[in-house]
DNA sequence: TGATTTCAGTAACATCTGTTACACATTTCA
DNA sequence: TGAAATGTGTAACAGATGTTACTGAAATCA
């Protein structure tokens, strides 16, 4: 499996070697893998599954960040392990999902061995930058009704289903948004033809 | 210069390698070093000076991501450079500055030859995603007015001046916001006592 | 100097988003 | 089964931000 996700970016000794060392994690949907303040010790390498990323403040208000997809690392816990400081994100599994947690110490190690594995790590940061950056267009230049059809679209594209499995006030929270707003734009959205609204669920017309 | 912007972290071959290969450059206040689609051939160190790192839609909409310092480099720049796509920023110096371009190629060379430029890199990368996790929580979390105020702070840290020299207009550029909207706040921000207003300065009373 | 451009202040109004409150249906659970 | 909890719909209102329009001061330039 670990071949199979891997097995085009990553050297076959690397791969070996991370098959030795590390220990195996499974998930089940909505386990929160991550909380704001961690200190992580391994490094979490998604095999199977999707994680999603937000940013929490104190008070619990939260914005979803990005997504991570089965073969990437979260870019963000590579520097807290290394450089032993608290996460400032929340990662949350989104499906039953399969986490590969290396011993922090081999980000380094390896960094210094293996080609690919700095490709790897460079390539990841440049991803998660990206996305970053996709977020901040959204969240700067689009208005709600807009952010929340990108939003369900998304879900859909991530899990791969046009049935949202989500509450209105799950959509909110990863919007930052409130519920009521929530129901309102879905409700216009549903008159435009664009969804259909269901208890506990959204289904899209269209990606 | 070279040597004591960059003596503590890259190792001697290092700098000696990059003086040899480095075309220097110079920019005045207020030049744009990178536009939104540029293809960039040349990895830019910041030496002196300081830029401003801005997100830009086609429709000249714009919002302002980090700065960055001397001693620098553009996260963004690296892979634009290595995997020949285009940038998706625009880099404004906010002062007269001085850069080394480096050919980009040596970013890979140099990834596998010197760890000092392994742990430079993506240290650079790091600090870039804590700060667009900074600018996201600024976006998504504050009010205008609040944003209004740490900008000026921001500003004044950086350039190291209770005095900042723009007009209204630049600063609503900034922020994503209008001309007349920061003009309000600006005036509410004088009758609270925070800051005085001239024509073309803005005069913070503290940081 | 006088004309023009740039910058800032202000008011009136529009729009988007958030809040509070309540109704009602569905689900869960004792 | 009946009570409680959860999820959704809706209205009325509040607040933040954006837009348009106009004014006058200051700077620039011919």
């Amino acid at each position: 499996m670990l071949h199979t996700q891997l097995g085009y970016v990553l050297e076959p000794e690397l791969i070996t070697e991370m098959a030795k060392l590390a220990k195996v994690r499974e998930t089940t949907t909505d386990e929160i893998i991550v909380h704001v303040g961690d200190r992580l010790q391994l490094i979490p390498i998604l095999i199977e599954g999707s994680i999603k990323v937000s940013r929490e403040k104190e008070n619990g208000e939260e914005i979803l960040l990005y997504y991570i997809e089965s073969g990437d690392t979260c870019a963000m816990t590579l520097q807290c392990c290394t450089k032993k400081m608290d996460s400032l994100i929340k990662a949350t599994a989104m499906e039953p999902s399969l986490l590969l947690m290396i011993p922090a110490e081999y980000m380094e190690i390896w960094m210094d061995q293996y080609k690919s594995w700095r490709t790897y790590i460079i390539s990841n940061y440049h991803t998660r930058m990206m996305e970053l950056i996709e977020s901040i267009d959204a969240i700067a230049f689009m208005n709600l009704d807009q952010r929340l059809l990108k939003y369900l679209r998304d879900q859909a594209k991530l899990l791969g289903s046009l049935e949202i499995l989500h509450t209105h006030q799950q959509v909110a929270d990863d919007l930052h948004s409130s519920r009521v707003v929530i129901s309102r734009l879905l409700k216009q959205l549903e008159i435009k033809g664009e969804i259909t609204l269901h208890r506990n669920k959204i289904i899209l017309k269209t990606i």
